[in-house]
DNA sequence: GTCTATACGCGGATAGAC
DNA sequence: GTCTATCCGCGTATAGAC
């Protein structure tokens, strides 16, 4: 792995870790062992890097959502097997903790690819309840996608990712076999 | 009010728009308009502030919630009374943002209020699914509670409150009249 | 109780040598 | 491409005067 790329990954894992806010250009070049001209050599700064790392989750999160939906299976099994996919549940969402850092939803460029990714997930998650038949498609597919999102929120306040499941399989006994 | 009084205030405020990592001493200090003497007269230092501030904005949050559920209605009308409550959708919940801040949860003085807090809410809702009937009152209550949180990530994701307002009104079709 | 002075390292970056 | 030096203001206090 490259310099460029050991800095995205690290800016990566420390905006999961710590967000945007939370990150120093000084504890990137740490965990990606380069020095300080060489980051500010392959970067601009901070946000040129946050926007690299921001893309590139984005972009991986939506790949790996498309793989269970476009999976086997009706399509409520499918949006299911969504619900259930494994999870990194303590660690939160990459995508959507952004959503709570000011300067990430203050500089379009960063905020854009969080905002597309959740409008992509519902529309896709809205076509596929649309097909099981679900009444309104449109606002059960804002639910789905808002259980796993505040479940990652009740796993982390409780530090145990009981309640996660819990609301996975709540909306799962609601959605009917 | 007086200097301590607007010290906490300008901590919650501070707090909820910017997170713990994101919020100085010396903000607080201006939003206040207390000297730095002043703060750390009455206070030992930023978490001695926070924890003020957490703890009170945990307990108002608790407030709210018990005036809704314990009000007037059936158990399920309660419930749906909750889910309809009106809230500052974009700002996001001042509780569960809290959730996201490493350096919140690394500090059980601060991480207690807020674990507590959703621990009460799901142990609350979860007596009144029981009422109502629902067959697994636990899972019902975590995704209700999710649902409201993942609401938030939604509608700053997308700075526009209608994905909040689908999130809940697909939760309640779901739950059934 | 509040103010001003002082401290020291970090955040975020630029400059220029190698 | 990478390294070291340097910069300036902020974060987070402590000390002591008023």
């Amino acid at each position: 792995m490259d310099t460029t790329e050991r800095l995205i990954e690290s800016t990566r894992e420390l905006l999961w870790e710590r967000g945007y806010v939370g990150t120093s250009p000084k504890a990137i070049q740490q965990r990606a062992g380069a020095g300080q001209g060489s980051m500010y050599h392959h970067f601009a700064g901070k946000p040129d890097l946050a926007r690299a790392a921001i893309d590139r989750t984005a972009t991986e999160m939506r790949a790996t959502a498309e793989d269970v939906l476009s999976g086997p299976g009706t399509p409520l099994e499918r949006v299911t097997a969504y619900l259930r996919r494994e999870r990194e549940v303590l660690r939160g969402c990459p995508v959507g903790r952004l959503t709570q850092d000011p300067d990430v939803m203050a500089d379009e460029a960063l905020r854009a690819p969080v905002a597309e990714t959740f409008m992509w997930l519902r529309d896709r998650l809205k076509t596929l309840l649309a097909e099981a038949g679900q009444p309104d498609p449109t606002a059960t597919a804002a639910t789905v996608v808002a259980v796993v999102q505040g479940g990652y929120v009740l796993a982390r306040a409780a530090g145990d990712t009981t309640p996660f499941t819990d609301a996975i399989e709540g909306l799962i006994a609601l959605l009917g076999t």
